[in-house]
RNA sequence: UCCUCAGUAGCUCAAUGGUAGAGCGCCCGGCUGUUAACCGGUAGGUUGCAGGUUCGAGUCCUGCCUGAGGAGCCA
């Protein structure tokens, strides 16, 4: 039987056996210090030369970066190791002396670190990382399962585009043309539809040439469509879902947060309700920040930040224009030229985490909107259907998990956020 | 697609147009509490590619390739 390193705080004084890789060592002429991990934790082995056998402190002298090993010994608490723990090393079994490691633990380009992302994810930062993001997708995931959720898969091959504006990256389907999903959101209408409050988690792709912090080619999102919800409402449930995987974040990865050296106090804020803003009122900022920009644009990435600046929170801007916004946003009805929308802009910089909407349930305004936006009818019969059989107001949101796990990181880069980033000009390892 | 910056040892980087160097890593030696340990030594180079200017180019010029982060687009 193995121990697990997160475990040896219940083995102190017992002898107990590790399957483990050495990620450094240290040594001092008769005493030795193997770094230890075992993706649970961290230990360091010690070897005293005058308390081991002469083939146990021969072997552990040629020990190289990343081998792979059982470690026998026994568990010590000590004041002078960071987790509290050490362990007197009496055996190891070589499983496996690595080659030369090409990831020294002095630092590394962007690049040298992509190509070789299949060992980068064995550092602390990104192994702390990655557990972040399963912490933070099973927190969505159990909110949501709590709140009366389903969750239903959308497809990922798709006929054609969904929204019918991002570069859809284009494969064959027998002597069909298919697309790999860039949203699983009229979809989920109607999931929505058959099962009330329905959400999908799974990957997205868009085939655009952004090349920035934010963007990845291939990413996750977790996509919830709730029939019977409106605008407010569905805004009501975004910053609940959101302050609960915050505040589970900040309880149980304690220790990731302080290997990424993440300021906690940032997070602490997100609370319960967050703060919004209208378009109109965001406009009005800008301009008094000496922004030029006109009612009716869009925001680019330099006005989202200004204006994720004002506030020490995510910030939600709401009633953007119809305009601009996609054809399913329901208008609203006081004052039609703006929808029932709202995106919610990260702090710090890192832009848009969610956008979300109520949607149209009126089979003739939706009928109008597929006639100015130029969309085929037929090919979309499925999804007018869902307004012709029982329609009913319905509200829905996308959330970037990269973008979201960037953020409470603290990272400065989305790509250390997957195990396997796909960007521009990166399609390996 | 556009703008800006970069490419020199395995890695991170130096080098007025004038003999290509350091730190780390590897290897060898030393050290009884190291925390990216430290100290000494060895090996390690087609300076991204192709041209050009020059007595002489890592350095200047032209083109290309690769990468970075920003714009647009978006989560």
């Amino acid at each position: 039987m193995l121990t697990h390193i997160k475990q040896v705080a219940n083995h102190v004084g017992e002898s107990v056996r590790l399957g483990a890789w050495l990620y450094n060592k240290r040594s001092s002429g008769k005493i030795q210090f193997l770094q230890l991990r075992d993706g649970t934790g961290y230990i360091q082995g010690v070897l005293l030369k005058k308390n081991v056998s002469p083939e146990v402190w021969e072997q552990a002298t040629t020990l190289t970066q990343e081998s792979s090993l059982y470690v026998d010994g026994t568990i010590r608490a000590d004041d002078r190791a960071p987790s509290g723990y050490e362990m007197d090393v009496t055996g190891i079994e070589v499983i496996q002396e690595a080659e030369e490691y090409p990831i020294s633990l002095k630092e590394h380009g962007v690049e040298f670190l992509m190509d070789k992302r299949h060992l980068w994810i064995r550092s602390r930062r990104q192994a702390a990382i990655l557990r972040i993001r399963s912490v933070i997708i099973s927190a969505i995931q159990d909110w949501l399962n709590g709140q009366g959720f389903t969750l239903v898969d959308p497809p990922v091959l798709t006929p054609s585009s969904c929204e019918g504006t991002t570069n859809l990256f284009h494969t064959k389907y027998f002597d069909e043309d298919a697309y790999l999903t860039q949203s699983g959101q009229l979809y989920m209408e109607a999931a929505a539809m058959a099962l009330g409050r329905v959400y999908s988690f799974g990957p997205t792709f868009r085939a655009e040439k952004s090349k920035t912090r934010r963007h990845l080619i291939e990413f996750w999102m977790i996509e919830p469509e709730m029939a019977f919800v409106e605008h407010e409402e569905s805004l009501q449930i975004q910053e609940s879902m959101l302050s609960h995987v915050v505040n589970h974040v900040l309880k149980s990865c304690k220790t990731e947060l302080e290997i990424l050296e993440r300021d906690t106090s940032k997070l602490e804020k997100v609370t319960g309700s967050l703060p919004r803003i209208t378009y109109d009122e965001a406009v009005e900022l800008l301009n008094r920040e000496g922004m030029e920009f006109t009612w009716g644009d869009d925001f680019g990435a330099p006005h989202e930040t200004k204006i994720a600046e004002s506030f020490d929170q995510p910030v939600f801007i709401t009633h953007y224009p119809t305009q601009i916004k996609a054809f399913y946003m329901k208008p609203d009805p006081t004052r039609p030229e703006v929808a029932l929308c709202a995106d919610l802009i990260a702090p710090e910089g890192y832009g848009e985490i969610i956008g979300g909407s109520q949607r149209i349930d009126d089979p003739k305004l939706m009928a109008e909107r597929f006639n100015e936006h130029e969309l085929s009818q037929e090919d979309y019969a499925w999804y007018l259907d869902l307004r012709k059989y029982g329609t009913v107001p319905h509200s829905g949101f996308g959330l970037g998990l990269e973008r979201t796990v960037a953020w409470i990181c603290g990272l400065d880069h989305v790509r250390e956020t997957i195990p396997f980033p796909r960007m521009l000009n990166r399609l390996y390892p």
